[in-house]
DNA sequence: AATGAATGAGAGTTCATTCAT
DNA sequence: AATGAATGAACTCTCATTCAT
């Protein structure tokens, strides 16, 4: 009753100090031995937890999907639903910047590990149906221009966050820029100084 | 005149081998023996043309690069051209996979390489630039919207298509229908179904 | 009780068979998976205990001084002394033919690599010092010529003694001659033949 | 009648660009290409005129050995040739301090290979007995103390001039001491200061 | 007489993994 | 639950040598 916990522990530890690692130098410089070092215990140990380095990154994979699906808790109406989405998703974004780069590096490896691809593919896809019932639900209620197919709009709200990702836009201030023009044409944005509300054509 | 070019050939040869080898493994997976192997040469005549590893891959983002640069060519009218190059984007990662692959993959690597990462920018400021100038005098022809802010546009516009670049989304439908839905909000879709609703200029 | 001195003896282990494997291919042909298979060792964990291949030359460096170093202990008064250590280099150099090859590659190496150079000349400066206190010592004492400028003749007597290092010297019987004629000029000889012509103290 | 002299030249220039690599990293660090480099050559050209890098090798042995002799040329009394000789290695090795470093790394190799080894104990014995026959001469007519054992004197001369040739001591102003006592045991010291000539015993 | 291109054989180093303790 | 020691397999890079031109 105290060893798995404690057992646990040391698990989410290195599975914590991993995905630093992979956020840090990516798969590609990802050591066991490193891993295990910053948790302070031997490679053996590390192995004694994690069989093999592909399950320890399968631990990573749970651990970041984890942390991004946070951000689909919703409360409030569609539409503030949404506007706190695309929010909560910047802030978590900009908060723990190791969360986009392993992402990323995850997506790229989903490629090449059926594995990955199938833990991504299906948080992807709740990610997409969530915001496609948002938005539906939102233009039921008015509060959103009835001319949207809210499963396009979905789509391409998935993919304007998940660029946010990639260091090359993320780490200009353009990213934020797109965000805002999406939710502006969604008609979401947050009144700010005296920018109309889009006049539709 | 044919010196020239041969050496030239077998550096290039090298560079698309290790193009390949990357999409295909990510740099993870990149192995200087394989890419020397798939042209046909001992690793010693690779290392006869890039000194290191280093070398290569930077020979390689240079190509990526170069492949990418190929849908700016801007012909007819400012809207023409957006709808061509979204088009030409589409078409170009849908019929060389391996290039989103590879973007994605030099995106995350520039993380931790400052070369690459310079590479990376230029190309993709160019690219914003050249977008939000197309945008704006689209506008100022009356083929877009005014109520359009050119630079976050430009910016969304950059979000989705290089979102497409990464595995998860690129393999589902999705990514078609977020351009579409972009395109649709621009005003310059192209006709779906019955030719029906886009003011074609 | 058992642990530390195992660790050490790997260690030392390995630095005796590079030693080894200098003396008989000179720092040219020394070769880490050769040093790890005289041990039986695989060259992994000849990297376990030495970082690197320079790191393992430091301990042979240590490891060759060390034995050179023994000849130095001195018991009897200063003439005898001197006797006894040219003897005893003489001695250890027959005996042990590598230590005096290796000597020579560290002497030479020591114009490219400071590290070896600094403990080289500590060595040595230690030597020609103890040899020279011996010399003033002994003229002190009455045992030696008063005409001997100590400095001078500490000097030679290690510029002797260094040269039987080298093979094309050690291996002809001259070297011995040489060092004869040394303790002659002394007047430290030992007897020859018919216990002859020196005044023995 | 033309070409043989260039060919000559090339392989001098070849010779003594190796010569001189091995001065500056020893056999160790002795690479074909650099040596070719040097010269302004390609590697393959290097081996139109050495066929391996031990011919080259054999090449720069001669040319080092040949550098040596020249202080063998004597003119005076015997005692006078003496003094000249010792004086002439000095300043040749002062002034060509890779000659020096060169003959130690031969020194060394010739343990290795005999080819080497025959040249260099050729060379050493005929230095010896230069040596030797001028002791004799010396003591015959009366410029040299009669007690002096030329062989062994003259092996120890040998010894001691070998041992400038390592760097540990070369580089120290007590090689020069050394040479020095010597000279002044031998009695040919030139007069220096008001330093008496040597009382014999 | 000279070279560009190519290579086989290895070099030092790295890393995930194993095992006795 | 933890570790020190050990390893096989592989990696990038090097170098003397060859050969067609």
């Amino acid at each position: 009753m105290v060893t798995q916990p404690v057992k646990e522990d040391r698990r989410q530890e290195l599975v914590r100090a991993a995905y630093n690692q992979i956020a840090e130098r990516g798969f590609e410089g990802l050591r066991t031995r490193e891993v295990a070092a910053e948790v302070g215990l031997n490679i053996a140990t590390l192995h004694y937890y994690f069989p093999t380095k592909e399950a320890l990154i399968r631990g990573v994979v749970e651990h970041a999907m984890g942390r991004f699906r946070t951000t689909l808790a919703p409360h409030g109406s569609p539409a503030d639903q949404l506007r706190n989405h695309l929010r909560a998703v910047r802030k978590l974004l900009r908060e723990e910047p190791q969360l986009g780069t392993v992402l990323g590096e995850l997506n790229l490896r989903s490629a090449r590990d059926p594995a990955i691809a199938g833990i991504m593919r299906q948080t992807y896809d709740g990610w997409h149906q969530t915001l496609r019932g948002l938005l539906r639900r939102a233009v039921k209620e008015g509060h959103l221009r009835p001319d949207i197919d809210s499963d396009e709009v979905a789509a391409l709200v998935v993919a304007a966050l998940t660029a946010m990702t990639l260091p090359t836009l993320s780490s200009s201030p353009r990213t934020d820029q797109a965000l805002r023009q999406l939710e502006r044409w969604l008609g979401i944005a947050a009144p700010r100084q005296k920018r109309s509300n889009y006049p539709s054509k």
